[in-house]
DNA sequence: GTATAAAAAGACAAAAAAGTCTTTAAATAA
DNA sequence: TTATTTAAAGACTTTTTTGTCTTTTTATAC
């Protein structure tokens, strides 16, 4: 299961792409309140993004946050890693020190498949594609009237 | 992911079984120094599966823990359900409030897949499937050797 | 230049998870 | 009966995660 902090994260940058798509720059106020999320811990969070370069900012009257449209698509794999590292895919199923094909517990054969899919999931899904599928109508980024 | 206690509490019980299968009752001392799991912490696991009836025990002198054999097979998902109740297999991937099919978050349709599997698995798996693999050697217990 | 609005930064606090320590209760062996 | 061994219980501590508060920096509008 992902942490608060990375779900807070994609929520949040699929948001922002949302909102740079009709050219403007959302602030962590505005971000916080649409996905729910803790106004000040979702501050954090974008900082993070920011620092990492995953994400740009402007401060000052009428800044917020943005993409720069040159960068290549943004993964959900590239932002876990950021915010909480990956150790979800690389962890044994049951616990042990360190997972391995070669002196394996007794469900990593079964385990390590599910564990690698969800790898597979978030290495194939972009925020982009998350976006299209909030702009569609296929899905929503809250709870606020479901 | 399994919270610790929830790993803990799979191969605490697999190493149960495997010494009750010869007639030996365990104590937690000896269980945690062969899962490499701190002690009192594994005291406290086996204690809430002894009060939620998965697993038996006797104190005084020659005590330990053990299984009714009477009992049916025990399963992954009972452990992880009495240990840190079912969330891995309800919450949204994304961190909205509940799951849903009809009002879906953008990654809904392919993360509901894996989880399922990933219940399927702990559903499926006995504690019993496990001690089979360890005492057949196709699978390990703990990170002392390799 | 001054006021205003925004992100950045960092200290702080609360909650949850993980882990430890000490005492009590129960069973057995002598 | 007494000593010993073991699990149970509960208070306590530490670490990690989550969340808040306050101050500083930066950009813009006037
Ligand atoms: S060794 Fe346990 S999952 Fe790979
Ligand atoms: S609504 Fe997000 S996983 Fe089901």
């Amino acid at each position: 299961m992902l942490s608060k902090a990375s779900e807070y994260a994609i929520r949040a940058l699929v948001y922002i792409t949302i909102k740079n798509r009709d050219a403007v720059r959302p602030g962590y106020r505005e971000i916080s309140r649409e996905i729910e999320a803790p106004e000040q811990f979702t501050a954090k969070i974008l900082q993070t993004c920011v620092r990492n370069k995953l994400l740009q900012s402007v401060r000052g009257r009428g800044g917020g946050f943005f993409f720069d449209p040159e960068s290549k698509p943004l993964t959900l794999i590239e932002i876990i890693n950021t915010i909480e590292g990956m150790s979800l895919f690389t962890r044994c199923g049951i616990g042990l020190s360190k997972c391995s094909d070669t002196a394996p517990c007794p469900i990593h054969k079964e385990y390590a498949v599910i564990r690698d899919q969800y790898q597979q999931l978030t290495t194939n899904t972009t925020i982009d594609n998350l976006a299209d599928k909030i702009i569609s109508g296929e899905g929503v980024l809250n709870r606020m009237f479901n």
